[in-house]
DNA sequence: TTGCACTTTAGAATTATTCTAAATCTTGAC
DNA sequence: GTCAAGATTTAGAATAATTCTAAAGTGCAA
């Protein structure tokens, strides 16, 4: 069981790459897998942290390149919320952010089935978007 | 005319500020100013290029933190959109931005007026939220 | 008019990301 | 199979973005 969903995630991930030309190598599938087993929305600092442990020969270059690589090729998101490091995502489905402003923390959140329809100014083509909430979460709320 | 309205603005930020427990400061007046006068989304760098022209004198901290105060109270809005430097928006209406993903222009995009309710978990308590599209604008659209 | 809190400044330090050049791996043509 | 071409990884240097630090300046209130 565990072999086999194994096996088909290893499938979708050459699949994937394979539509941006890009190959699946050991080092991405290790960077695959640390945003999959922890969706913390880690740095790329701390993806490398992570991946050094299974892998430790693995360089910050590496990394770099290996998320470039997921998310060129729809595997991943690059998160952007606030000043400082890039964070990374591997929920591919529609869905928004919650960030706490005050202990940092992400939260994915769904969106309502039925979004309403942004204008953009004629000529532009809009292929993605994202949506972020600030706020605090309910630990931080609370001690308020 | 123009004084009048230089003095209204004056006043704007002088109130702003305060509610933080801020001060207006030639170099806070002087960083905002930048930013209306080019509605061009700059990063900090810029800003503080820009800001050097009319005040020689200032820091690169200090631009720094008169965008912190301009942002904690209320005047001005980070935009987080790629990797790399944080950018600035004085435009406190509710919108979004466009960011065209070939050339990196930055486009102020109207949202709708009913915006559908994002459920956040229980007990978490929003106070905001960013939308970003992506895409190509309409000079990059038609080169491809 | 003195003191205190707030600000600014220059430059150092830190953090985040990209670049470089050499080594390694993969793949397809032969 | 063997080799060249191209893709990928590596360590470490380089660059970019941001924050920190300590000293000096400013302005208001007692």
């Amino acid at each position: 069981m565990k072999a086999r969903s194994h096996h088909h995630e290893e499938q979708h991930l050459t699949e994937r790459l394979g539509t941006t030309g890009l190959r699946l190598t050991p080092q991405r599938q290790q960077v695959y897998d640390v945003l999959v087993s922890k969706r913390d929305h880690p740095t790329a600092e701390e993806v490398f942290i992570r991946a050094k442990k299974a892998m430790p020969e693995i360089s910050h270059a590496t990394v770099y390149n290996c998320l470039d690589a997921l998310v060129k090729s729809g595997l991943a998101r690059q998160v952007q919320l606030e000043r400082g490091a890039t964070r990374f995502c591997p929920n591919m489905h529609e869905h928004g952010h919650f960030h706490c402003s005050d202990c940092g923390m992400i939260y994915d959140v769904d969106l309502p089935h039925e979004l309403p329809c942004v204008a953009v100014p004629r000529g532009f083509r809009a292929d993605g978007f994202d949506v972020t909430i600030h706020g605090l979460c309910a630990e931080c709320a609370k001690q308020k």
